[in-house]
DNA sequence: CCAAAAGTGTTCGACATACACCCATGA
DNA sequence: TCATGGGTGTATGTCGAACACTTTTGG
Protein backbone atom coordinates (compact mmCIF):
# COMPACT_ATOMS: atom_id res chain seq x y z
CA UNK A 1 0.00 0.00 0.00
CA UNK A 2 1.53 3.77 -0.86
CA UNK A 3 1.01 6.12 1.43
CA UNK A 4 0.71 9.54 -0.35
CA UNK A 5 0.22 10.94 -3.74
CA UNK A 6 3.51 12.70 -3.63
CA UNK A 7 3.85 14.38 -6.89
CA UNK A 8 0.30 16.30 -7.11
CA UNK A 9 -0.54 19.75 -6.71
CA UNK A 10 -2.41 20.49 -2.89
CA UNK A 11 -4.58 23.85 -2.28
CA UNK A 12 -5.95 25.80 0.28
CA UNK A 13 -9.55 25.38 0.77
CA UNK A 14 -11.86 28.34 1.91
CA UNK A 15 -15.33 28.14 3.57
CA UNK A 16 -17.14 30.79 2.99
CA UNK A 17 -20.99 31.51 4.44
CA UNK A 18 -24.08 32.82 3.15
CA UNK A 19 -26.03 33.60 6.47
CA UNK A 20 -29.79 34.31 5.87
CA UNK A 21 -31.72 36.04 8.30
CA UNK A 22 -35.47 37.09 8.17
CA UNK A 23 -36.74 40.37 10.05
CA UNK A 24 -40.46 40.07 9.78
CA UNK A 25 -40.61 42.21 6.25
CA UNK A 26 -36.91 41.52 4.55
CA UNK A 27 -34.94 39.05 3.60
CA UNK A 28 -31.08 39.97 5.37
CA UNK A 29 -27.56 38.82 4.94
CA UNK A 30 -25.26 38.88 7.57
CA UNK A 31 -21.38 40.21 6.59
CA UNK A 32 -18.39 41.11 8.63
CA UNK A 33 -16.01 43.85 8.00
CA UNK A 34 -12.38 42.35 6.88
CA UNK A 35 -10.27 43.26 10.05
CA UNK A 36 -7.14 41.61 7.82
CA UNK A 37 -5.60 41.94 4.13
CA UNK A 38 -6.24 41.64 1.87
CA UNK A 39 -9.14 44.04 1.28
CA UNK A 40 -9.12 45.40 4.83
CA UNK A 41 -11.91 47.31 5.62
CA UNK A 42 -14.49 45.91 2.67
CA UNK A 43 -17.26 43.81 3.71
CA UNK A 44 -17.26 39.52 2.61
CA UNK A 45 -19.14 36.92 4.03
CA UNK A 46 -18.07 34.87 6.77
CA UNK A 47 -15.15 32.64 5.64
CA UNK A 48 -12.35 30.41 7.24
CA UNK A 49 -10.15 27.96 6.17
CA UNK A 50 -10.39 23.76 5.64
CA UNK A 51 -8.06 22.23 8.68
CA UNK A 52 -6.34 19.32 7.97
CA UNK A 53 -8.28 17.11 10.42
CA UNK A 54 -11.68 18.03 9.65
CA UNK A 55 -14.61 17.42 6.49
CA UNK A 56 -16.13 20.63 5.16
CA UNK A 57 -19.50 21.06 7.03
CA UNK A 58 -17.21 20.61 9.98
CA UNK A 59 -15.30 23.56 9.00
CA UNK A 60 -18.20 25.11 7.95
CA UNK A 61 -19.83 25.14 11.74
CA UNK A 62 -16.76 25.92 13.28
CA UNK A 63 -16.36 29.00 11.32
CA UNK A 64 -19.90 30.03 11.82
CA UNK A 65 -19.63 29.27 15.61
CA UNK A 66 -16.61 31.33 16.15
CA UNK A 67 -16.98 34.29 14.26
CA UNK A 68 -20.83 34.38 15.24
CA UNK A 69 -21.20 32.25 18.83
CA UNK A 70 -24.26 30.72 16.81
CA UNK A 71 -24.05 27.14 16.53
CA UNK A 72 -26.58 24.19 15.17
CA UNK A 73 -28.19 25.93 12.61
CA UNK A 74 -28.83 24.58 8.61
CA UNK A 75 -26.48 24.68 6.40
CA UNK A 76 -26.05 23.50 3.07
CA UNK A 77 -22.78 23.06 1.07
CA UNK A 78 -23.55 24.70 -2.48
CA UNK A 79 -20.37 25.37 -4.97
CA UNK A 80 -16.83 25.27 -5.24
CA UNK A 81 -15.41 28.39 -6.84
CA UNK A 82 -11.87 27.57 -8.15
CA UNK A 83 -11.19 30.51 -10.86
CA UNK A 84 -7.28 30.11 -10.36
CA UNK A 85 -6.59 34.17 -9.34
CA UNK A 86 -9.95 34.59 -7.63
CA UNK A 87 -7.93 34.98 -4.35
CA UNK A 88 -5.19 37.80 -5.01
CA UNK A 89 -3.05 36.51 -2.17
CA UNK A 90 -2.31 32.82 -3.51
CA UNK A 91 -4.41 30.08 -5.29
CA UNK A 92 -7.26 29.35 -2.67
CA UNK A 93 -10.61 27.45 -3.86
CA UNK A 94 -13.67 28.11 -1.88
CA UNK A 95 -16.72 26.21 -1.03
CA UNK A 96 -19.68 28.23 -0.18
CA UNK A 97 -22.42 27.20 2.43
CA UNK A 98 -25.48 28.98 2.78
CA UNK A 99 -27.08 29.08 6.45
CA UNK A 100 -30.39 29.90 8.06
CA UNK A 101 -30.77 31.18 11.31
CA UNK A 102 -33.65 32.49 13.53
CA UNK A 103 -32.40 35.99 13.28
CA UNK A 104 -34.62 37.43 16.18
CA UNK A 105 -32.55 34.81 18.06
CA UNK A 106 -29.35 36.23 17.71
CA UNK A 107 -29.61 39.68 16.75
CA UNK A 108 -28.16 41.65 19.53
CA UNK A 109 -25.92 39.31 20.20
CA UNK A 110 -24.00 39.11 17.12
CA UNK A 111 -24.09 42.99 16.11
CA UNK A 112 -22.50 43.65 19.88
CA UNK A 113 -20.17 41.10 20.31
CA UNK A 114 -18.89 40.26 16.65
CA UNK A 115 -18.33 42.80 14.09
CA UNK A 116 -21.15 41.57 12.00
CA UNK A 117 -24.53 43.18 10.03
CA UNK A 118 -27.25 42.47 8.56
CA UNK A 119 -28.29 43.83 5.14
CA UNK A 120 -30.68 43.85 2.91
CA UNK A 121 -30.38 41.96 -0.39
CA UNK A 122 -30.79 45.40 -1.95
CA UNK A 123 -28.96 47.08 0.29
CA UNK A 124 -25.80 45.28 0.73
CA UNK A 125 -22.20 46.85 -0.59
CA UNK A 126 -20.11 44.91 -3.06
CA UNK A 127 -18.28 42.29 -1.94
CA UNK A 128 -15.06 40.98 -2.21
CA UNK A 129 -13.06 38.89 -4.76
CA UNK A 130 -16.25 36.60 -5.71
CA UNK A 131 -18.66 36.82 -2.98
CA UNK A 132 -21.33 38.32 -4.90
CA UNK A 133 -21.62 35.55 -7.08
CA UNK A 134 -21.78 33.03 -4.13
CA UNK A 135 -24.72 35.34 -2.78
CA UNK A 136 -26.39 35.15 -6.35
CA UNK A 137 -25.86 31.65 -5.78
CA UNK A 138 -27.12 30.96 -2.72
CA UNK A 139 -30.43 32.58 -3.49
CA UNK A 140 -31.22 30.60 -6.31
CA UNK A 141 -30.78 27.52 -4.05
CA UNK A 142 -32.45 29.13 -1.17
CA UNK A 143 -35.67 29.77 -3.27
CA UNK A 144 -35.55 26.15 -4.93
CA UNK A 145 -35.32 24.57 -1.09
CA UNK A 146 -37.99 26.77 0.46
CA UNK A 147 -40.35 25.77 -2.96
CA UNK A 148 -39.54 22.18 -2.17
CA UNK A 149 -39.53 21.27 1.97
CA UNK A 150 -40.30 23.28 4.70
CA UNK A 151 -36.90 24.73 4.96
CA UNK A 152 -38.29 27.87 5.97
CA UNK A 153 -39.15 27.64 9.63
CA UNK A 154 -35.39 27.83 9.90
CA UNK A 155 -35.76 31.04 9.60
CA UNK A 156 -38.54 31.88 11.82
CA UNK A 157 -39.15 31.60 15.68
CA UNK A 158 -40.57 28.31 16.75
CA UNK A 159 -44.28 30.41 17.17
CA UNK A 160 -44.95 32.13 14.41
CA UNK A 161 -48.14 33.72 12.78
CA UNK A 162 -49.85 33.11 9.14
CA UNK A 163 -48.87 36.35 7.72
CA UNK A 164 -44.89 35.94 8.86
CA UNK A 165 -44.53 32.85 6.84
CA UNK A 166 -46.07 34.23 4.18
CA UNK A 167 -44.23 37.29 4.37
CA UNK A 168 -41.03 35.23 4.93
CA UNK A 169 -42.40 33.48 1.61
CA UNK A 170 -42.56 36.55 -0.40
CA UNK A 171 -39.37 37.53 0.63
CA UNK A 172 -37.45 34.46 -0.23
CA UNK A 173 -39.51 33.96 -4.05
CA UNK A 174 -39.15 38.17 -4.72
CA UNK A 175 -43.10 38.33 -5.04
CA UNK A 176 -46.64 39.10 -3.44
CA UNK A 177 -48.64 36.19 -2.59
CA UNK A 178 -52.75 36.45 -2.44
CA UNK A 179 -53.26 35.99 1.66
CA UNK A 180 -56.10 33.58 0.86
CA UNK A 181 -54.32 31.06 -1.34
CA UNK A 182 -51.51 31.16 0.64
CA UNK A 183 -53.31 30.30 3.78
CA UNK A 184 -55.00 27.10 2.03
CA UNK A 185 -52.25 25.45 0.67
CA UNK A 186 -50.44 25.88 3.68
CA UNK A 187 -53.36 24.33 5.78
CA UNK A 188 -53.54 21.55 3.07
CA UNK A 189 -50.24 20.30 3.67
CA UNK A 190 -51.14 19.72 6.82
CA UNK A 191 -47.80 20.13 8.69
CA UNK A 192 -48.38 22.88 10.98
CA UNK A 193 -50.20 23.13 14.30
CA UNK A 194 -52.39 25.43 15.67
CA UNK A 195 -51.85 26.83 18.80
CA UNK A 196 -54.14 28.73 21.81
CA UNK A 197 -51.92 30.92 21.54
CA UNK A 198 -51.91 34.41 20.11
CA UNK A 199 -49.76 36.96 19.39
CA UNK A 200 -51.09 40.44 20.21
CA UNK A 201 -47.93 42.67 19.03
CA UNK A 202 -49.73 43.21 15.22
CA UNK A 203 -53.27 44.21 15.52
CA UNK A 204 -55.78 44.54 18.28
CA UNK A 205 -57.14 41.20 17.13
CA UNK A 206 -54.53 39.41 17.76
CA UNK A 207 -53.72 36.82 15.44
CA UNK A 208 -52.76 32.60 16.04
CA UNK A 209 -49.63 31.66 16.63
CA UNK A 210 -48.96 27.73 14.63
CA UNK A 211 -45.77 25.86 14.67
CA UNK A 212 -44.26 23.27 12.31
CA UNK A 213 -44.76 19.88 13.38
CA UNK A 214 -41.65 17.51 12.64
CA UNK A 215 -43.11 14.58 13.64
CA UNK A 216 -45.84 14.45 11.51
CA UNK A 217 -44.06 16.05 8.53
CA UNK A 218 -41.61 12.86 8.67
CA UNK A 219 -44.34 10.28 8.97
CA UNK A 220 -45.72 12.27 5.70
CA UNK A 221 -42.68 12.12 3.66
CA UNK A 222 -42.41 8.35 4.58
CA UNK A 223 -45.90 8.05 3.02
CA UNK A 224 -45.21 9.74 -0.46
CA UNK A 225 -46.21 13.41 0.51
CA UNK A 226 -44.06 15.44 -1.36
CA UNK A 227 -44.01 19.27 -0.12
CA UNK A 228 -45.03 21.60 -3.26
CA UNK A 229 -45.26 25.33 -2.34
CA UNK B 1 0.03 43.27 0.91
CA UNK B 2 0.77 39.51 1.96
CA UNK B 3 1.69 37.09 -0.03
CA UNK B 4 0.53 33.75 1.78
CA UNK B 5 -1.88 32.56 4.16
CA UNK B 6 1.34 30.51 5.43
CA UNK B 7 0.34 28.61 8.62
CA UNK B 8 -3.16 27.17 6.79
CA UNK B 9 -3.17 23.58 5.48
CA UNK B 10 -3.47 22.87 2.03
CA UNK B 11 -5.36 19.68 0.97
CA UNK B 12 -5.04 17.25 -2.01
CA UNK B 13 -8.28 17.84 -4.14
CA UNK B 14 -9.37 15.56 -6.75
CA UNK B 15 -12.23 15.42 -9.60
CA UNK B 16 -14.47 12.57 -10.22
CA UNK B 17 -16.83 12.05 -12.99
CA UNK B 18 -19.93 10.56 -13.58
CA UNK B 19 -20.41 10.13 -17.09
CA UNK B 20 -24.10 9.21 -18.59
CA UNK B 21 -24.85 7.55 -21.78
CA UNK B 22 -27.44 6.21 -23.38
CA UNK B 23 -27.66 3.26 -25.74
CA UNK B 24 -31.55 3.38 -27.05
CA UNK B 25 -32.88 1.61 -24.20
CA UNK B 26 -30.99 2.02 -20.78
CA UNK B 27 -29.10 4.78 -19.35
CA UNK B 28 -25.67 3.94 -18.54
CA UNK B 29 -22.29 5.26 -16.87
CA UNK B 30 -19.06 4.90 -18.17
CA UNK B 31 -16.49 3.46 -15.43
CA UNK B 32 -12.87 2.37 -15.54
CA UNK B 33 -10.68 -0.38 -14.01
CA UNK B 34 -8.08 0.66 -12.08
CA UNK B 35 -4.52 0.01 -13.11
CA UNK B 36 -2.92 1.40 -9.81
CA UNK B 37 -3.13 1.44 -6.11
CA UNK B 38 -5.14 1.58 -3.51
CA UNK B 39 -7.82 -0.49 -4.98
CA UNK B 40 -5.72 -2.05 -7.86
CA UNK B 41 -8.23 -4.26 -10.19
CA UNK B 42 -11.53 -2.11 -8.73
CA UNK B 43 -14.24 -0.16 -10.96
CA UNK B 44 -14.21 3.44 -10.66
CA UNK B 45 -15.05 6.74 -11.67
CA UNK B 46 -13.28 8.52 -13.97
CA UNK B 47 -10.94 10.79 -11.65
CA UNK B 48 -7.96 13.11 -11.23
CA UNK B 49 -6.42 15.74 -9.24
CA UNK B 50 -6.86 19.40 -9.82
CA UNK B 51 -3.61 20.88 -10.47
CA UNK B 52 -2.60 24.30 -9.27
CA UNK B 53 -3.01 26.20 -12.59
CA UNK B 54 -6.61 25.06 -13.66
CA UNK B 55 -9.63 25.51 -12.19
CA UNK B 56 -12.24 22.82 -11.56
CA UNK B 57 -13.88 22.81 -14.95
CA UNK B 58 -11.13 22.81 -16.24
CA UNK B 59 -9.73 19.75 -14.56
CA UNK B 60 -12.53 17.89 -15.15
CA UNK B 61 -12.06 18.62 -18.80
CA UNK B 62 -8.80 17.33 -19.04
CA UNK B 63 -9.41 14.04 -16.81
CA UNK B 64 -12.39 13.33 -18.89
CA UNK B 65 -10.25 14.02 -22.86
CA UNK B 66 -7.47 12.39 -20.59
CA UNK B 67 -9.21 8.98 -20.22
CA UNK B 68 -11.77 8.95 -22.84
CA UNK B 69 -10.32 11.19 -25.66
CA UNK B 70 -13.89 12.94 -25.40
CA UNK B 71 -13.93 17.12 -25.24
CA UNK B 72 -16.54 19.59 -25.77
CA UNK B 73 -19.05 17.45 -23.51
CA UNK B 74 -21.88 18.90 -20.88
CA UNK B 75 -20.19 18.79 -17.54
CA UNK B 76 -21.39 20.08 -14.05
CA UNK B 77 -19.61 20.69 -10.92
CA UNK B 78 -22.30 18.53 -8.34
CA UNK B 79 -20.85 17.97 -4.82
CA UNK B 80 -17.23 18.28 -3.13
CA UNK B 81 -17.03 14.92 -1.23
CA UNK B 82 -14.55 15.42 2.35
CA UNK B 83 -14.90 12.82 4.53
CA UNK B 84 -11.37 13.04 6.36
CA UNK B 85 -10.84 9.27 6.07
CA UNK B 86 -13.03 8.91 2.46
CA UNK B 87 -9.33 7.97 0.75
CA UNK B 88 -6.83 5.60 2.54
CA UNK B 89 -3.97 6.71 1.60
CA UNK B 90 -3.19 10.35 1.97
CA UNK B 91 -6.43 12.94 2.82
CA UNK B 92 -7.93 14.09 -0.01
CA UNK B 93 -11.16 15.98 -0.78
CA UNK B 94 -13.28 15.14 -4.20
CA UNK B 95 -15.13 17.60 -6.15
CA UNK B 96 -17.36 15.26 -8.57
CA UNK B 97 -19.36 16.33 -11.76
CA UNK B 98 -21.48 14.52 -14.17
CA UNK B 99 -21.25 14.32 -18.02
CA UNK B 100 -23.31 13.98 -20.45
CA UNK B 101 -22.41 11.89 -23.68
CA UNK B 102 -23.94 11.01 -26.62
CA UNK B 103 -22.24 7.33 -26.52
CA UNK B 104 -23.54 6.41 -29.87
CA UNK B 105 -20.74 8.58 -31.53
CA UNK B 106 -17.69 7.50 -29.00
CA UNK B 107 -18.55 3.82 -28.23
CA UNK B 108 -16.16 1.75 -29.61
CA UNK B 109 -13.79 4.10 -29.83
CA UNK B 110 -13.87 4.12 -25.93
CA UNK B 111 -13.81 0.41 -25.23
CA UNK B 112 -11.34 -0.23 -27.32
CA UNK B 113 -8.17 2.65 -27.01
CA UNK B 114 -9.59 3.19 -23.23
CA UNK B 115 -10.42 0.39 -20.65
CA UNK B 116 -13.40 1.91 -20.12
CA UNK B 117 -16.71 -0.05 -19.23
CA UNK B 118 -20.65 1.17 -19.85
CA UNK B 119 -22.84 -0.16 -17.32
CA UNK B 120 -26.40 -0.01 -16.71
CA UNK B 121 -26.93 1.67 -13.44
CA UNK B 122 -28.67 -1.84 -11.83
CA UNK B 123 -25.75 -3.98 -13.27
CA UNK B 124 -22.75 -1.77 -12.03
CA UNK B 125 -20.14 -3.27 -9.84
CA UNK B 126 -19.76 -1.48 -6.61
CA UNK B 127 -17.03 1.31 -6.52
CA UNK B 128 -13.96 2.41 -4.42
CA UNK B 129 -14.20 5.00 -1.98
CA UNK B 130 -17.35 6.88 -2.17
CA UNK B 131 -17.57 7.43 -5.68
CA UNK B 132 -21.20 4.95 -5.25
CA UNK B 133 -22.46 7.71 -2.98
CA UNK B 134 -21.45 10.61 -6.24
CA UNK B 135 -23.44 8.06 -8.78
CA UNK B 136 -26.74 8.24 -6.59
CA UNK B 137 -26.15 12.19 -6.57
CA UNK B 138 -25.80 12.56 -9.83
CA UNK B 139 -28.28 10.61 -11.29
CA UNK B 140 -30.49 12.81 -8.71
CA UNK B 141 -29.02 16.17 -10.11
CA UNK B 142 -29.34 14.29 -13.63
CA UNK B 143 -33.30 14.29 -12.99
CA UNK B 144 -33.98 17.44 -11.93
CA UNK B 145 -32.17 19.15 -14.50
CA UNK B 146 -33.64 16.79 -17.34
CA UNK B 147 -37.00 17.96 -15.73
CA UNK B 148 -36.19 21.51 -16.26
CA UNK B 149 -33.95 22.54 -18.74
CA UNK B 150 -33.13 20.90 -22.60
CA UNK B 151 -30.15 18.80 -21.33
CA UNK B 152 -31.19 15.36 -22.45
CA UNK B 153 -30.69 16.30 -26.06
CA UNK B 154 -27.26 15.83 -24.88
CA UNK B 155 -27.23 12.36 -24.35
CA UNK B 156 -28.38 12.06 -28.24
CA UNK B 157 -27.87 11.97 -31.66
CA UNK B 158 -28.23 15.70 -32.93
CA UNK B 159 -31.09 13.53 -35.23
CA UNK B 160 -33.45 11.41 -33.18
CA UNK B 161 -36.72 10.43 -32.82
CA UNK B 162 -39.42 11.01 -31.04
CA UNK B 163 -39.86 7.64 -29.65
CA UNK B 164 -35.74 8.01 -28.60
CA UNK B 165 -36.50 11.27 -26.80
CA UNK B 166 -39.33 9.25 -25.02
CA UNK B 167 -37.42 6.23 -24.08
CA UNK B 168 -34.77 8.52 -22.62
CA UNK B 169 -36.69 10.29 -20.57
CA UNK B 170 -38.65 6.79 -19.44
CA UNK B 171 -34.81 5.96 -18.57
CA UNK B 172 -34.01 9.08 -16.61
CA UNK B 173 -36.68 9.35 -14.86
CA UNK B 174 -37.10 6.04 -14.10
CA UNK B 175 -41.04 5.51 -15.21
CA UNK B 176 -43.10 4.94 -18.70
CA UNK B 177 -44.77 7.91 -19.95
CA UNK B 178 -47.49 7.75 -22.11
CA UNK B 179 -46.59 8.47 -26.09
CA UNK B 180 -49.47 10.57 -26.73
CA UNK B 181 -49.08 12.89 -24.12
CA UNK B 182 -45.23 12.69 -23.99
CA UNK B 183 -45.02 13.80 -27.78
CA UNK B 184 -47.78 16.67 -27.06
CA UNK B 185 -46.12 18.16 -24.39
CA UNK B 186 -42.74 17.76 -26.40
CA UNK B 187 -44.37 19.68 -29.43
CA UNK B 188 -46.18 22.32 -27.28
CA UNK B 189 -42.57 23.47 -25.79
CA UNK B 190 -41.80 24.16 -29.50
CA UNK B 191 -38.06 23.62 -29.47
CA UNK B 192 -37.95 21.01 -31.63
CA UNK B 193 -37.52 20.96 -35.64
CA UNK B 194 -39.19 17.99 -37.68
CA UNK B 195 -37.22 16.89 -40.50
CA UNK B 196 -38.33 15.59 -43.79
CA UNK B 197 -36.32 12.69 -42.99
CA UNK B 198 -37.22 9.21 -41.24
CA UNK B 199 -34.74 7.08 -39.67
CA UNK B 200 -36.12 3.72 -41.37
CA UNK B 201 -34.09 1.13 -39.00
CA UNK B 202 -36.85 0.71 -35.91
CA UNK B 203 -39.95 0.39 -38.49
CA UNK B 204 -41.12 -0.62 -41.59
CA UNK B 205 -42.92 2.59 -41.54
CA UNK B 206 -40.04 4.64 -40.60
CA UNK B 207 -40.16 7.38 -37.95
CA UNK B 208 -39.75 11.23 -38.46
CA UNK B 209 -36.45 12.81 -37.43
CA UNK B 210 -36.20 16.05 -35.61
CA UNK B 211 -33.50 18.08 -34.23
CA UNK B 212 -33.20 20.45 -31.07
CA UNK B 213 -33.46 24.09 -31.35
CA UNK B 214 -31.11 25.73 -29.96
CA UNK B 215 -31.88 29.57 -31.75
CA UNK B 216 -35.83 28.91 -30.74
CA UNK B 217 -34.70 27.66 -27.42
CA UNK B 218 -32.45 30.77 -26.20
CA UNK B 219 -35.11 32.73 -27.78
CA UNK B 220 -37.61 31.59 -25.65
CA UNK B 221 -35.68 31.58 -22.89
CA UNK B 222 -35.03 35.68 -23.53
CA UNK B 223 -38.94 35.82 -23.85
CA UNK B 224 -39.26 34.20 -20.34
CA UNK B 225 -40.13 30.61 -21.44
CA UNK B 226 -39.02 27.77 -19.11
CA UNK B 227 -38.92 24.08 -19.73
CA UNK B 228 -40.96 22.04 -17.80
CA UNK B 229 -40.89 18.25 -18.16
C1' DC C 1 -52.27 -10.28 -45.69
C1' DC C 2 -50.17 -9.81 -41.48
C1' DA C 3 -46.99 -8.21 -37.98
C1' DA C 4 -44.84 -4.23 -35.88
C1' DA C 5 -44.13 0.27 -34.87
C1' DA C 6 -45.84 5.20 -36.00
C1' DG C 7 -48.93 8.62 -35.57
C1' DT C 8 -52.86 11.16 -33.88
C1' DG C 9 -57.44 14.04 -30.18
C1' DT C 10 -60.67 14.17 -26.74
C1' DT C 11 -62.60 13.82 -22.23
C1' DC C 12 -62.32 14.32 -17.33
C1' DG C 13 -60.71 15.59 -12.96
C1' DA C 14 -57.46 18.16 -10.04
C1' DC C 15 -55.34 21.96 -8.89
C1' DA C 16 -54.06 26.92 -9.20
C1' DT C 17 -55.79 31.51 -9.39
C1' DA C 18 -58.67 35.41 -8.83
C1' DC C 19 -61.45 37.75 -5.90
C1' DA C 20 -64.39 40.73 -1.32
C1' DC C 21 -66.47 40.89 2.89
C1' DC C 22 -67.14 40.35 7.98
C1' DC C 23 -64.75 39.97 12.60
C1' DA C 24 -62.52 41.28 16.85
C1' DT C 25 -60.35 44.59 19.48
C1' DG C 26 -57.92 48.68 21.66
C1' DA C 27 -57.80 53.27 21.48
C1' DT D 1 -67.21 54.11 16.85
C1' DC D 2 -63.65 53.54 14.02
C1' DA D 3 -59.31 52.11 12.30
C1' DT D 4 -56.40 48.15 11.78
C1' DG D 5 -55.05 43.82 10.66
C1' DG D 6 -57.17 38.82 11.00
C1' DG D 7 -59.72 35.45 9.10
C1' DT D 8 -62.58 32.96 5.71
C1' DG D 9 -65.02 30.31 0.66
C1' DT D 10 -66.33 30.00 -4.12
C1' DA D 11 -66.24 30.20 -9.07
C1' DT D 12 -63.41 29.76 -13.15
C1' DG D 13 -59.84 28.37 -16.05
C1' DT D 14 -55.74 25.67 -17.03
C1' DC D 15 -53.07 21.90 -17.17
C1' DG D 16 -51.99 17.17 -16.61
C1' DA D 17 -53.71 12.21 -17.00
C1' DA D 18 -56.15 8.58 -19.02
C1' DC D 19 -57.29 6.35 -22.98
C1' DA D 20 -57.77 3.29 -28.58
C1' DC D 21 -57.76 3.12 -33.18
C1' DT D 22 -55.84 3.84 -37.94
C1' DT D 23 -51.74 3.99 -40.98
C1' DT D 24 -47.77 2.26 -43.34
C1' DT D 25 -45.00 -1.17 -45.44
C1' DG D 26 -41.61 -5.10 -45.66
C1' DG D 27 -41.77 -9.74 -45.48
Amino acid sequence: MIHSYSSEDKVLLAVDCIIFGFDEEELKILLIKRDFKPERGKWSLMGGFLKKDENLDQAANRILHHLTGINNVYLEQLYNFSKVDRDPVERTLSVSYFALINSAEHNTELTENYSAKWFTLSEAPSLIFDHGKMVKHAISRLRYRASNGPIGFELLPEKFTMRQLQKLYEAILGEKLDKRNFINKINSLDILVKLDEKDMSSSRKGSFLYKFDQQKYKRKIDDGFSFKL
